[in-house]
DNA sequence: GAAAGGATGATCGATCAT
DNA sequence: ATGATCGATCATCCTTTC
């Protein structure tokens, strides 16, 4: 059992080492010291919800990290050394919350939000999914051995194992009986590949990734969300998305607050995941202006919105990097503003999965991270005009 | 061409052993 | 305290197949 001390220590680490960060930082915000850029992952990944929503305390936010807009952003939790104080910095010096869809579902997810959304009273969306494998898939309970002890899935990635990949381990497992225990070196190359692939039991000694639909179940996405475009196609864009239920956890205070519904502008909007989780919590969207650069991420976006009968009105662009102060204006001027400025910029960079190109937020793809706090930045100074 | 198959380490933190 | 080991990870690239 984990004590409470060593997360409260934790924060206390974290705080001083971004005072320490500001103390070291020379002009031009260049950080000077390898100690400087130092945001530790909190473990248990459980956000502020042990100290905000136990405890029912408040916190307080940088005035600059204030509304209108409200704004959400996130992305994956373990980057190269100072990515996030550099997220953090630039969106208003407002600490990271680093929460595991795990604690929603039965698959993990870790990843940081900065958000400026009031943290008192949240609740998570009901009915939960299931939050363990067997109950997620009970036919796998049949074949699971008794050795191999997950309980919750890995991070579900954009792509699946290779039948070669499960033929071996069906080989490395040919020779031992059912009820048998194989030797420790088998269990473990085969407990290796099935943690590293997410692979489940289908058979007498037979793994299998998982397909697509299911991979949407677990993601908290309505059942046969990305039919219609390739697999290859509906695991990566299910891959690059978030977990509804974990994400629907926070936005839940703009219910009541905008009981007539919310304009919502969408970055990186991949499949929708953030208007599913809006949707599913009855919060009515007015206007989506939503941005996303590939085609059948749209499309698979465009065709949820039509099937669910929204009321609003949907306005997709494609490149957030086209997306300039002209253009804001004038979704701002003929609809009044945004209440909400949601969006996770593209870990490509970021993710360790990715052998060749990991460069942080100097990457091609992650780099527009910095388009993501241009446009809200934008947004906030056009609102406090208008306002 | 489009879709699928298959091979391809490294980083960073947590945990364990010394 | 300090080093060894373990464990997880919103992927890319080239080839093959259709």
């Amino acid at each position: 059992m984990r004590s409470e001390y060593p997360e409260k220590n934790k924060r206390k680490l974290c705080e001083s080492s971004l005072l320490k960060r500001k103390r070291i930082m020379g002009h031009g915000n260049q950080i000077i010291g390898e100690d400087a850029d130092a945001i530790h992952l909190p473990n248990p990944m459980i956000g502020f919800r042990t100290l905000a929503d136990l405890c029912q305390i408040h916190r307080s936010l940088p005035e600059a990290a204030t509304g209108p807009p409200y704004f959400y952003y996130e992305n994956v939790a373990s980057t190269p050394k100072g990515v996030w104080s550099t997220i953090s910095r630039f969106l208003y010096d407002m600490k990271p919350e680093f929460v595991d869809s795990k604690f929603f579902c039965a698959a993990a997810r870790k990843k940081g939000y900065v958000h400026n959304l009031p943290i008192k009273n949240r609740f998570p969306l009901v009915p939960l999914p299931p939050q363990t494998i067997f109950g997620a898939f009970p036919m796998t309970r049949r074949w699971w051995p008794t050795w191999d002890d997950r309980t919750k899935l890995n991070c579900l990635q954009t792509c699946i194992a290779s039948a070669t990949i499960t033929e071996r381990i069906m080989k490395a497992l040919k020779d031992y009986d059912e009820d048998e225990i194989p030797p420790e070196s088998v269990c473990r190359y085969v407990l290796y590949e099935c943690r590293k692939w997410n692979l489940v039991w289908v058979g007498k000694k037979k793994v299998a990734p998982l397909e697509p639909d299911e991979v949407e179940m677990l993601l908290g996405f309505p059942r046969d969300h990305t039919r219609g475009i390739s697999r290859t196609d509906r695991y990566k864009s299910l891959g690059n998305s978030f977990q509804i239920d974990a994400v629907a956890y926070d936005p839940l205070v703009l219910k009541d607050r905008f009981p007539n519904g919310i304009n919502v502008l969408s970055l990186f909007s991949g499949i929708g995941g953030a208007e599913i989780a809006l949707y599913r919590l009855g919060i009515p969207m007015k206007n989506v202006v939503s941005v996303e650069i590939l085609e059948v991420s749209r499309n698979v976006m465009r065709c949820w919105w039509e099937q669910t009968n929204q009321r609003g009105n949907l306005y997709h662009l494609a490149d957030v990097q086209d997306f300039n102060a002209d253009r804001l204006e004038h979704y701002i001027s003929s609809f009044g503003g945004f209440e909400l400025v949601i969006g996770g910029s593209t870990c490509n960079n970021l993710v360790s999965s990715n052998r060749h190109h990991r460069d942080g937020l100097k990457g091609k793809e992650s780099s527009l991270f910095y388009d993501y706090f241009r446009i809200l930045d934008l947004v906030k100074g056009i609102m406090a005009r208008y306002n």
